[in-house]
DNA sequence: CATACTAGTTTGTATTGCAAACTAGATGCT
DNA sequence: AGCATCTAGTTTGCAATACAAACTAGTATG
């Protein structure tokens, strides 16, 4: 019945770090968003978003797009399916360990 | 109004980290338990388990207590207080941060 | 007495997360 | 035109992890 904390102790680290659950959840909500909007948003270093940004891609849980607007570079974010399934899964987890760790017997088993 | 995405990116990773939010929520609930009784309920290592109970122990979230009983070693672990309000705020804000990036609206600042 | 078990800790290594330094092109100044 | 500055990132170097395998100290067993 409670193997709630073996599962919590194996949490997906690409997903689970905090970086990187800022920034899947962020593109969760909208879709779409460029590298100069998440790094306001997070409050990230750019060397920093960029290295998670490469993580998440060679995870396949984000696309990144660069292109040009204008004359300027741009890169462009967002989640693949596979990604969006994996924030989704992971907070859905987050709240059920958290809600079946509250009402766990610790003298049963 | 929204630095939501910021704190989740900054969120304490001595409390995060999975195998360590999985220690500390178990003794959030059970108040006491010992080394071998984690030991199962995580599926760690001895040594990452022990590791992970010493960055703790460091950080002052959880005390630990070596003792005998009869003639066999036991190793003891409980919440400091400091490490009970840690696990506490970190899954409450967990929580909001959850709940404040579903009704952001990306469009707004 | 030696072999195996218990309850951990230490060590070695590969992987991180991070910011500072770097790059490439665009824009502004004189 | 020529040089500095800005913009949008990427790469590099390093300190801190997280992990399991190897080790340790003492106990029970044959």
């Amino acid at each position: 019945m409670s193997e709630v904390f073996e599962k919590l102790s194996g949490l997906d680290r690409l997903v689970h770090e905090p970086a990187r659950l800022a920034v899947l959840t962020a593109l969760s909500v909208c879709r779409k968003a460029d590298f100069m909007y998440l790094l306001r948003l997070t409050g990230l270093t750019k060397g920093n978003l960029s290295t998670h940004l490469t993580k998440l891609e060679a995870g396949g849980l984000i696309r990144i797009e660069k292109k040009f607007v204008g004359r300027k570079p741009n890169t462009m974010l967002a989640l693949t399916r596979k990604g969006r399934t994996a924030v989704e899964k992971h907070w859905r987890e987050l709240d059920e360990l958290r809600a079946s760790s509250r009402d766990w017997d610790p003298t049963e088993e």
